[in-house]
DNA sequence: GTCGACATGTAACCAGTTACATGATTAA
DNA sequence: TTAATCATGTAACTGGTTACATGTCGAC
C-alpha cells in the first residue's frame, strides 16, 4: 500500500466521478455540469450535494487530490485531480468482469400495465408525452452525434449510438401502442366515461 | 373525508403495490412474487422488507385492508385487499398527467464511456455479457408473449412488446459495437497490453 | 436429514434528494 | 435592479438494500 487508507469497494457513482476526472481536473461545480452533459443520458445525474460527498470520499481514499484555487472575479474553488492510484482503481474497475445488468424504470410502462384501472384517454395522453420525450431525445442525440464526430474519443460516439438505438425503438413502440389504444377507444365507446363502475 | 387520515402523495412504489392488489387480494409474499414476474421487467423489483413497509403505509392510509388468515399446513398469513378508496387513489394516479420520464442506468455504457482508461479486450468482454443478457431477455419475453395471448388484459401484452422492442434494439447495437471494438483491437495491436503507459 | 418453498418481519446501513444557507459577478 | 452563472456546502429526510432472526412443511 502506498497510502495509509485501505480499499473498500467503491460504488459505481464514485467511480463515475473518478472517471470524469480522468478527462482532466475539475471542481465540484464543473463535475456536475460534465455529468449533466454526458453520463446523465445513460447512467444518471447526481445532485450536487452528492457530488461533493463523493469527492470527499475519493479524497479520503487518496484517489483524487484537492487544490484550493483563489480567484479574484469568481468565488474560490477547489479543483480535484485524479491521482495515479485513482487511475489504477478506475482501470481495475473497468477491466473487472463483474457484469451488472442495467436497470430500467419506466413509470409510463407501470401505468400502462395497470391500464385496466385507468381511462383510455388518459393512457393515450401519457403515451403521447412519452413519445414526445423520446423524440426530443432523438433530436438531441443526433445533434450530439454530429457535434462530436472529429476529435473526441470513439467511446463517446458509441454511447450516443446506444441512445439513438434506444430512442428509435421506443418511438416505434409508442406509435404502435397509441394506435392500438385508439383502436380500443373506438370499439369500447363510452366505457368508463366519468362514471364510477362497480 | 371518509376516514381519519389525510392524503400525502404516495411514491410510485406504493402505487405499484396498490396496482398489483387491484388484480386481487394477496399476502406480502405473493406480492413479491407477482412483482418479480411482472413489473420487475420495466419498473423494478423491491426487496421483500420494502413490500411489507409499503403495505403498512397503505394500510395506514386506508387504501388496503389486512386480514389475518390462519393455515394449518402453512404459516399464517396476512392477506391484503384493495379498498374502494384505494381503487380511487390508483385511478386518480393513473389518470393524472404528471408525466415522469423514465430512467435508465447502464453500468455497461458507463464503462464504455470511460473506455480510454480500459483495455479493449475487457470492454469487449463486458459488451458480450451485455449482449448475452439482452438475448436471454429477448427469449424470455418471447415466451411470455406466447403465454399471455388469450385471456390476459391487453396491457400485459403491450408492456411485453415494449420489452421486445428494447431488447431487439439493444442486441443490434451491442453486436455492432463489439464489431467496432474488435476492429480497433486489430488496428492498435499491443497497445496497453499489461504495460502502464503515462 | 437436508433443502426449498412458504411466511413475516427488524435493524443497520447506504444512496440519493430537497431545502436551506451564503455570497460575488456579470449581463440584460 | 433583477436574474443567471459561478461556487460550496449542511441538515433533514426518503428510498431502498442486506443481513439477521424465526419457524413449519413437504419432497428427495
Amino acid at each position: 500500500m502506498t497510502t495509509d487508507h485501505h480499499n473498500p469497494d467503491l460504488p459505481a457513482t464514485a467511480l463515475a466521478v473518478l472517471g470524469l476526472l480522468s478527462f482532466g481536473p475539475m471542481s465540484g461545480y464543473d463535475l456536475k455540469q460534465a455529468a449533466d452533459r454526458s453520463i446523465r443520458h445513460f447512467y444518471w445525474s447526481p445532485a450536487k450535494s452528492q457530488i461533493y460527498a463523493e469527492l470527499r470520499r475519493l479524497r479520503g481514499a487518496g484517489l483524487v487530490t484537492e487544490e484550493h484555487v483563489e480567484q479574484e472575479t469568481r468565488p474560490d474553488k477547489r479543483v480535484y485531480a485524479i491521482t495515479d492510484e485513482g487511475r489504477l482503481k478506475l482501470r481495475a474497475w473497468l477491466n473487472s468482469d463483474n457484469y451488472e445488468p442495467d436497470m430500467h424504470k419506466s413509470t409510463t410502462l407501470l401505468k400502462l400495465f395497470f391500464g385496466n384501472n385507468a381511462d383510455l384517454a388518459a393512457l393515450i395522453r401519457t403515451l403521447e408525452q412519452d413519445l414526445e420525450s423520446k423524440q426530443k431525445m432523438l433530436t438531441e442525440l443526433r445533434e450530439a452525434e454530429a457535434a462530436c464526430k472529429a476529435t473526441d474519443p470513439v467511446f463517446t460516439l458509441l454511447t450516443i449510438r446506444a441512445g439513438l438505438a434506444y430512442a428509435g425503438a421506443s418511438i416505434s413502440w409508442a406509435e404502435e401502442t397509441i394506435a392500438t389504444l385508439r383502436g380500443l377507444e373506438m370499439t369500447h365507446p363510452g366505457t368508463r366515461k366519468g362514471r364510477n363502475e362497480r
